[in-house]
DNA sequence: ATGTATTAGTTTCAAATGTAACAATTAATT
DNA sequence: AATTAATTGTTACATTTGAAACTAATACAT
């Protein structure tokens, strides 16, 4: 029984649930690639390609760049140590705080994954102007430092 | 340290990260929202907005307009009925099937929030001009197509 | 008609998550 | 210098999540 809508609101218009899904759709198809190639989550994938683009992090600065919860960086740079993709060494000025970086082999895994993010990037934009994208991004970033100010 | 980039790869330029991003960010202004009002999550949220909107919905309804995991949608018609915002009804055709639909409580809140909805969606597209906003929802809708195209 | 498969929705249980408390270190205050 | 506050990262605990098992009902196949 759909309404008679007097209402402006409409979910599909409302921009924070219109993104939200477009990010989950373009998402999981890269998602099921990390997954069934190195059995990782979304944080560690992040958090390689933080390390894999950037080099030398902390802990601390992936937090910051990613956005990401500090437990859960944590526990993904575990997880990372483990299947030996990074090393730890303890800052000399700060010694509360450990640079992170890819070992060889997480260096490896990032080459490897960042082909397929780059061929996937190429799929989503198929049949997309430059020009159309140029705008596209504009907005993006202008919708959120507008978000960023209103919170 | 950053790094000598013969890669192309950047994830910012990744646009499903990008979304990501960008979807979070949109997001936690509103999120607030509901939370200091209500008390309710966003699967709540979402459950509420597509009543509100489409009126009478089965939880499979909602799952496949939302994309929600039936569990989630499970939970959430839970508390939104302990809350007294909506009432099952058992389908005379499949009795499996339960509708659902906001009560006069439930109604309220959706028009409280959809009200604040629309003047946040104001804010965010600030100083956006209609045709950057039908491009950027052009792009928004392709992306969303290849992706499913892809998976 | 009877047995098998499918579907709507709930529940159970294990994994993932975030809050808060924590240890170790550094910075700021006095 | 000594005390207090703040910061980096980890851990413990409670909550949220999703996969799989489940119940009840319908659809399909023979």
């Amino acid at each position: 029984m759909p309404k008679d809508k007097t209402n402006a609101f409409q979910l599909q218009e409302f921009w924070p649930y219109a993104l939200n899904q477009a990010a989950e759709v373009t998402s999981l198809g890269f998602q099921s690639v990390y997954r069934k190639k190195y059995g990782i989550s979304r944080t560690e994938w992040r958090v390689l390609a933080h390390l894999g683009e950037f080099g030398q992090l902390t802990a601390k600065d992936i937090c910051e760049r990613a956005s990401l919860h500090k437990t859960k960086v944590s526990r993904a740079v575990v997880a990372l140590e483990d299947k030996r993709w990074l090393n730890r060494s303890t800052s000399k000025q700060d010694r509360r705080a450990e640079y992170l970086i890819l070992s060889k082999a997480g260096e490896q895994a990032y080459q490897d994954l960042t082909k397929d993010g780059d061929a996937l990037n190429a799929e989503l934009v198929a049949g997309l102007s430059a020009e159309e994208l140029a705008t596209f991004r504009k907005v993006l970033d202008a919708l959120s430092r507008n978000a960023k100010d209103i919170v």
